[in-house]
DNA sequence: GCCTCGGAAGTC
DNA sequence: CTGGGACTTCCGAGGC
């Protein structure tokens, strides 16, 4: 029954099958449809292939040195070597071949026998599933025609009929095609590669189910779980207790029925994933049909030849896979994107949702979890229910599914490539794709020593302690991809030769390395970052357009794909600065950075010519004094008052000021922008570390670098800090004095609720197999307090993940090294430890100290009268 | 107690 | 299998 329909690729995977003794490689693609079903896709008609030259060779004077009669030795190969004319390779133009391979199980082997002959080998460590979206040109959006094999119970009814709804009848047809047997989705649908078709980019309902475990600390069993499904925005919970046996395939059951395209909850990757992996192996005692049936989460049949992919793994301690499905670790995204102070699932969900109680109340002691379960297994069972329910809440605040699918839609590859991969992978899809078309071969990943001299990177500008008014800040626009684009920098025009040396080349301004002007060959990098400039102003102005047209649903749609294409663009610099990446050269991130140092210095160099007071910079911006009067004030005066008067003529001489100077210093491939405007800015001398009082376009502290942002910082110090720098833009430096020794008075009294006084900061570590314990031998010094408390959670029976930031209270910093206590009062209720106020109070006063010593405060200044002390000296 | 150094983390 | 560099701060250790 042929079928036709909008789907959003989740995931692909290939597989090799016989057809009348030809083999033949059908790709699997896990698809959700525009409507909400699930669908597998069974593509054939691709045959993998890879691409070779003669080194010995080029255009000019073909003196083969090589043979292709001795190619016929190879068994593995399909058919004749098929010339197909020729293609840039590390700036040489030379014939090339495809070599069509019977099976993608042979590649790696052939490209190493091709090598050892002397063969230069390209596009050969491509994934199969990559290479039809490279070829056929798709993105994750597709538009398919196809013969409907199998629909289940889910399907659309007029997608149904006798045949595809019967079981037997759908497996040999599905056999028919390379596929293994029944997947467990909605339908499985038959196509060839022709038949998929480009889409518009839309919002795919995503199924997801989030899960998670409560187990024994004495024993490591699983004591309950419970998971939820969310199916077009409404949820089902689903509880699980009795024998492990059961919990096990009741979750996995539940995910064969209900198939969903993400999996979460809190921690997983760490957590729950291993402990299923573990605990099914145990129960399994080797019997594969059984561990099957206690955790084969793989969206592919149950039967024991797919055994592999049944069961999720991950390689080396790196990222889950289960095959189909994208396993996305809630813990992860919030750390990633909120970047909290603490990570426990409590304080994550107070942070976003301050005001229910309900999400994060704490009524289970989950280091007494065997304890807890013998006295209340019901209100486990809440507590375990109402975590499952925060992840997905987690993903939906933070908007993280809508921005993997945006991603993917950019970067033209599956969700689950722009969801778990790293950025080359997003950069190779579009690169890979342009050289393909453009007649440029595509090399191999580089492989080999990691490390080589590193290359000079962004310039920071001296910056004086003190306030300085009125303010002006300057931005290049995207600037290391417009440097990219105006230089032509690419691995396609560097001039490797020096007979290739023309008058027209674009030669970067230390190192004088030449790339090749883009009028006579424009670069495949410059080519894609243009395209992907335009495309983002593109959608910048449909999402305008939504906007006012009141289309919240596009708006929401196209402010992702905009944004998206802004993390792809700063990506591509990374990956070209990097030693790995298949197109690149060290000359070229060198090239970059050196033009943008030179760029910035010659733009502070004229302005500081003009008398102009440069009072900071950093690699892509300016901050410059603008001309106003001295006696403007610098904060805002009250309404009515002849003050304010003179601080709105500051304002405009600064706005004026700044569109002048973007005006004047832009220019083609640099554009300055005029950022923000700041009626005050201080720094104590640090590069990095400053503060301004934004006045345009909002008004804002703005605060970077100090420790009000960081998160081995604590509360207190944060707060303190930042009410001290509203203060000092105020011009109210007495006050901040008396409220800074207030507060570290309060300190030393002990007065302060300790919860203010958590210092937290991430720990490695390594789960030692043969030790049966946590290890931390990464460290040459293991006395750092952080992994102490680290130790003490673990010894106390509360959850250890590598990574994780660990919280702590200094207990004794006289003794060394210094007594910590781990911050146990989110999780678990305990009592909070006893601090150190002398540390606090010490800690406080050299971060506060380090301000207000550049107001050149003296020692007799700030006299703290009775006493007779000094912040500084207590 | 003061200073310097290196390791580590964090931020831009 | 793998984005990068510049810069600051905190902590422990060791020397005197």
């Amino acid at each position: 029954m042929s079928w036709q329909e909008e789907l959003c690729i989740i995931s692909g995977d290939n597989r090799s099958w016989e057809q009348n003794n030809i083999s033949k490689t059908v790709i699997e693609l896990w698809c959700r449809s525009k409507s909400g079903h699930s669908v597998l896709l069974l593509v054939n008609g691709l045959r993998p292939y890879l691409e070779i030259f003669d080194p010995n060779t080029n255009s000019d004077s073909i003196k083969p040195t090589l043979s292709l009669d001795k190619l016929d030795e190879i068994k593995e190969l399909h058919g004749q070597p098929e010339r197909i004319g020729n293609k840039l390779f590390e700036g040489e133009m030379k014939p090339f071949w495809r070599l069509y391979i019977k099976d993608t199980r042979y590649v790696r082997n052939v490209r190493e026998r091709l090598m050892k002959i002397g063969w230069g080998v390209t596009s050969a460590d491509i994934l199969f599933v990559q290479r039809l979206l490279l070829d056929c040109d798709l993105g994750p959006h597709i538009k398919v025609k196809g013969n409907i094999l199998w629909a289940g119970d889910r399907a659309p009814e007029n997608a149904k009929n006798n045949d595809n709804t019967d079981t037997k009848i759908a497996e040999s047809k599905i056999k028919d095609v390379g596929g293994t047997g029944i997947y467990p989705l909605d339908m499985i649908v038959s196509c060839e590669y022709q038949d998929l078709e480009r889409a518009k980019p839309f919002a795919t309902p995503f199924v997801i189910f989030s899960f998670d475990l409560e187990t024994s600390i004495a024993t490591n069993e699983i004591l309950c779980a419970a998971a939820v499904i969310e199916r077009n925005k409404e949820r089902t919970e689903y509880r699980f207790r009795g024998n492990e046996n059961s919990i096990l395939e009741g979750l996995t059951k539940l995910i064969r029925h209900e198939d969903p395209d993400i999996i979460t909850g809190y921690n997983i990757d760490n957590f729950d994933l291993p402990r299923m992996d573990e605990r099914a192996k145990v129960l399994a005692r080797k019997n594969k049909m059984t561990e099957v049936s206690l955790n084969g989460w793989g969206r592919v049949p149950a039967i024991e030849s797919e055994y592999k992919r049944l069961l999720p793994s991950r390689k080396q301690n790196r990222v889950w896979r289960i095959p189909g499905r994208i396993p996305l670790d809630a813990w992860w995204q919030a750390r990633q994107t909120l970047r909290p102070q603490r990570e426990s699932l409590r304080y994550v969900s107070q942070l976003l949702w301050p005001n229910n109680e309900e999400m994060h109340k704490l009524d289970i002691d989950s280091s007494q979890m065997d304890k807890e379960w013998a006295d209340r297994p019901d209100e486990v069972m809440e507590y375990c229910v109402r975590d499952t329910i925060i992840p997905i809440d987690i993903l939906n605040q933070l908007q993280s599914i809508g921005r993997k699918e945006a991603l993917a839609s950019v970067a033209m590859t599956t969700v689950d490539i722009a969801a778990t991969a790293t950025t080359s992978w997003w950069i190779d899809s579009l690169v890979i794709r342009l050289a393909d078309r453009s007649n440029i071969a595509i090399p191999m990943t580089k492989s080999g020593p990691r490390r080589r001299n590193q290359i000079a990177g962004g310039y920071v500008h001296e910056v004086e302690a003190g306030m300085r008014p009125w303010i002006t800040v300057l931005d290049f626009k995207s600037m290391y991809p417009s440097i990219m684009i105006s230089n032509n920098i690419c691995s396609t025009t560097l001039v490797r030769n020096d007979n290739e040396i023309s008058k027209s080349d674009n030669i970067s301004p230390v190192t004088g390395t030449r790339y090749i002007s883009n009028e006579i060959r424009k670069g495949l990098v410059p080519q894609l970052l243009n395209h992907l400039m335009t495309s983002r102003d593109a959608h910048k102005i449909a999402f305008n357009k939504a906007k006012i047209t009141g289309n919240e649903e596009q708006a929401f749609l196209q402010d992702q794909l905009q944004y998206a294409v802004k993390i792809l663009m700063n990506s591509f610099y990374g990956v070209f600065a990097s030693s790995f990446y298949r197109f690149t050269d060290p000359k070229l991130g060198a090239s970059i950075t050196e033009w943008a140092r030179y760029n910035i210095k010659e733009i502070i160099r004229q302005l500081e010519e003009e008398g102009r007071d440069v009072v900071y910079s950093d690699t892509d911006s300016i901050f410059v004094r603008s001309p106003v009067d001295l006696a403007a004030p610098t904060s805002k005066p009250e309404v009515g008052t002849d003050e304010l008067k003179k601080w709105e003529v500051a304002k405009q001489t600064t706005l004026d000021f700044g569109e002048e100077l973007a005006l004047r210093f832009s220019k083609e491939g640099a554009e300055l922008e005029f950022e923000t405007a700041l009626s005050a800015f201080f720094s104590h001398g640090a590069k990095k570390r400053y503060v301004g009082r934004v006045i345009w376009p909002r008004e804002e502290l703005l605060i970077r670098g100090y420790e009000v942002r960081r998160t081995d910082s604590f509360e207190l110090l944060r707060d303190t800090m930042k009410t001290m720098f509203e203060l000092i833009l105020d011009n109210e430096s007495k006050k901040s004095v008396d409220m800074t020794k207030r507060i570290i008075d309060e300190v030393k009294a002990k007065k302060i609720n300790p919860s203010k006084l958590v210092i937290s900061r991430s720990c490695k570590g390594r789960w030692d197999s043969k030790k049966n314990q946590w290890s931390f031998d990464m460290y040459t010094n293991e006395n750092l307090p952080y992994i102490r408390a680290a130790k003490e959670r673990i010894r106390r029976g509360l959850s250890f993940t590598p990574g994780m930031k660990v919280g702590y209270i200094v207990t004794d910093a006289k003794s060394s090294p210094m007594d910590v206590e781990p911050w146990l009062v989110d999780e678990i209720g305990a009592d909070p430890p006893d601090y150190d106020s002398q540390y606090y109070a010490a800690r406080l006063a050299k971060a506060l100290g380090r301000i207000t010593e550049a107001f050149n405060w003296s020692e007799n200044e700030l006299l703290s009268g009775s006493r007779q002390q000094t912040l500084f000296d207590f």
